[in-house]
Formats: structure tokens, C-alpha cells, sequence
DNA sequence: TTTTCATATGAATGTTACTTCATATTCATC
DNA sequence: GATGAATATGAAGTAACATTCATATGAAAA
């Protein structure tokens, strides 16, 4: 298959391509935390957010320091908050009743029920 | 789950992680082109095209409009373009080399590959 | 009004990614 | 160098997503 825009760009889009993430971000631009605050604001197993900060890190969307036993994490401020501002941007523009937007998944629950429906009126 | 981003956030970058919908999008900034143009650039099978042309219509990424029997799909460029400049800008200091930005499939991978070579090298 | 071209849809299957739980590693402190 | 606290890793199961092939729909032309 062609593909002009590379690996890396799908890899990028990826990363942010997942509620984990995306809440790890937001919160991190309230600023630096480590693994086990990160775990216990968003109510998460510890593992399941090293998990995720590692492909965030891979990214560099955030960074991460040592300080003495934990590991603190940043947000990468100038990439994601312009990916947040566009995104923002785009939805007040084109979701603002967020009705849009749906995924195949959407529409393949609404085609169910509307069978479904459909079936239901006819019985009677 | 704690979501301050929400289900929309993870839907925009759902859409755009998919190197099939990259590609279209990628190709749509040289102008607007229908469905058999698409699909005949890309080599790829004219419904997986329109499988993939549906999300992104959805998330409004792309435009289309009728013309005869044809769908012409258009960029919003608005959108995708300043979307493509970030990730430019931040794959050029970020990296440079593409050696970075791994998925975990890639760390298993390689994995799997030092184990068999130690495996290898135990051997003799 | 039926034929053809262009596109969309559905359902099945294959593929990839996420989550979880158990355990390993790392680093500081005793 | 043993212990404890913080984080990372592995492997397995499950859920989500992508792809394919067959077929349906829609729109124009004959």
C-alpha cells in the first residue's frame, strides 16, 4: 500500500488514540507527577498507567526525571497543548452538540436497534 | 474511570490513527478526488476505501458533495493541516532518526528477538 | 424502466491493542 | 547487602478495530 505520511505519524496519532492517555496528559498539565499519583487520581492500577506513560514516553510527548525513588513525569507543554488548542478548535467548530462523531461501532449499534425496531413493529 | 477529555478527544485521534485514513487524508491535500480516484491511488479495494472515508467524514476531516454519480471528498484543511504541521514540527526534533517512538509490539518484538538470540548463542 | 457506473453497507474473519494480575527491577535507606 | 517503596515488565485473556468479499443502494443515461 502507499503510504506518504509515514509510520511515525500513525504511531502519533496512536498514542493519543486512547481515554488512558489522553487523561494522563490532562493531567499533567496541571503539572510534574509521578506514576503513583497519576495512579491514584485517575483511580487506576499502577501498572496500567506505566503501561501507558511508556508509549507517551516513547513519543516524547511527556518526559520523565528521576527523583530519588519515583519517577516524575511531564507533559511535552508545546506539542500538546497545540494538539489540544486544534482539537478544541475543530470540535466547538464541528461537534458542538458532540452528535457527530460517530465511529462504525455507533452506527452499527444504531442499525441494530433500528432492526430491532423495525422487527418489533411488524410483530404487531 | 476519570475522563476530563472526553469520549470526542479520543475519537478525533482514533480517526486519524490508521495509516489508510492517513493516506487518504495525505492525498486529499493535493485536492478533492472521488472514491475510484482514491481507491485507484492508493491500490487499495474501493469499500475499504469508503469504510475508511466514513470516519473521517464523520469527525468532519473531510468533506463530500455530489457530482453526477460520483462523491467528491475535499480536505478540511483548516483542521488537517495545521494538524499535519505539529506533527512535522514535532517528529523533526523528536525524531529525527525515527528510531524512536516504539510501540510496545515493536519492545516485544525485539524482545522475543534478543531472547532467541541468547537462546541461540547457549546453544554452541 | 432497465442497464450501468459509482459508492455504500453488512457480516464474517483476521489482526491489533488494552487490560489485568503476577512478578521483576530499581533505587534509596537501614 | 537486606529491606521496603516506587515503578516496570511479561504473558494471557479479552475487547476493539480493520479488512475482505458479497451484495445493496443510488443516480444518471440509454
Amino acid at each position: 500500500m502507499k503510504r506518504g505520511l509515514n509510520e511515525t505519524c500513525n504511531q502519533f496519532f496512536s498514542t493519543l488514540a486512547n481515554p488512558t492517555r489522553l487523561a494522563i496528559l490532562e493531567l499533567l498539565r496541571k503539572g510534574p507527577k509521578n506514576v503513583t499519583e497519576i495512579s491514584k487520581t485517575l483511580n487506576q492500577e499502577q501498572s496500567m498507567i506505566s503501561h501507558n506513560l511508556k508509549p507517551l514516553e516513547n513519543c516524547n510527548f511527556v518526559f520523565a526525571k528521576r527523583k530519588k525513588k519515583e519517577r516524575l513525569y511531564s507533559l511535552n507543554k508545546e506539542t500538546i497543548e497545540q494538539l489540544f488548542k486544534i482539537f478544541a478548535y475543530h470540535a466547538e467548530k464541528y461537534c458542538p452538540t458532540e452528535g457527530k462523531c460517530l465511529t462504525d461501532r455507533d452506527l452499527q449499534e444504531r442499525r441494530r436497534k433500528e432492526a430491532a425496531n423495525r422487527l418489533y413493529v411488524t410483530r404487531h
